[in-house]
DNA sequence: CGGCTTTGACCTGCGC
DNA sequence: GCGCAGGTCAAAGCCG
């Protein structure tokens, strides 16, 4: 049987949610160095070990072992109850073309950040919590994900009148940020970079997956079974041929992300 | 009154 | 040393 991936795509404001199902094959090329990595729905922490059992997952023929025999990875309950619809085209307003520009642009503001961190991280700060970065078009910055948040702080953003807001997860022994910015290239799309990893259960229990979930992908107990109200794909790295080569077909949802920080011996293969 | 946002000040690192 | 930019702090204010 093939796994397929569920990705949810919903503007919290006004659009209808849609859904559209990816093999894993396709989401990994079968290239594990040249992944194009996905976090399925209420995945939110993408540990190695997920990502490995992802990668196994698209590459050998494994039988579901849980109660369900469900063709799907890890799909909400309000994902099955919500049909793929025709609108599913305004949602994803901005062109194919523009989508690329806009994570081109993205693209190289990050590669000009990763740098300045780069230096940063290796002289004084120590070790970098994982970031995990999406992509989102919303018309609300801030997008529901289950956890409570508290906002600390705004930034202009230089070249960009967008400012960039800095949130801090409100449970007391979690130290996990993000932060929210809109993108520079394509203003209807929210890039949410999460920093770290909670500590905690989501104290949001709407829309749990964990019964429909792969049991796969679920003996991680990294993975939060909480399914974000948007979901994305795809990572920027610094290879930009890579980007073009992991979109989508349908590519809605373009994930934005330093692979390299979440997965750093997947990312890049070096001769 | 507690939780949250706002916003100016402050800190740090980097380039010139 | 100075200016800039990113990130954080914390006081003040808002709101239910």
């Amino acid at each position: 049987m093939e796994w397929k991936a569920a990705v949810k795509i919903e503007d919290p404001i006004r659009s209808t949610p849609f859904t559209d199902h990816f093999p894993l094959s396709d989401l990994f090329d079968g290239e594990k160095s040249s992944l194009g990595f996905m976090e399925l729905l209420g995945i939110q922490n993408l540990t190695p070990s997920i990502f490995d059992a992802m990668f196994q997952a698209s590459t050998q023929s494994i039988e579901p072992v849980g109660p369900t025999q469900t063709s799907t990875v890890a799909e909400s309950s309000e994902v099955l109850n919500q049909p793929t619809t025709p609108n599913s085209s305004s949602i994803s307003s901005a062109s194919n073309e523009e989508q690329s520009r806009a994570v081109e642009e993205e693209e190289e503001h990050q590669k000009t950040k990763k740098q300045l961190k780069t230096k940063k991280g290796s002289q004084k700060r120590g070790e970098r919590e994982p970031r995990y970065a999406f992509m989102t078009k919303s018309e609300v910055d801030h997008l529901e994900d289950g956890y409570r948040w508290r906002k600390y702080g705004q930034k202009a953003v230089k070249n960009s009148p967008f400012p960039r807001s800095y949130y801090r997860c409100t449970y007391s022994t979690c130290n996990v940020k993000k932060r929210v910015e809109r993108c520079l290239g394509d203003p209807s799309i929210v890039i949410t970079t999460y920093e770290g990893k909670h500590t905690h259960p989501s104290p949001v229990m709407h829309r749990p997956i964990s019964d429909v979930a792969s049991p796969g992908f679920s003996a991680s107990g990294a993975a939060v079974a909480y399914a974000p109200r948007v979901q994305v794909a795809m990572p920027l790295h610094d290879q930009p041929q890579l980007i073009n080569n992991l979109r989508f077909q349908n590519p809605t949802y373009a994930d934005y992300g330093l692979l390299q920080d979440i997965v750093p011996s997947l990312t890049k293969k070096e001769d």
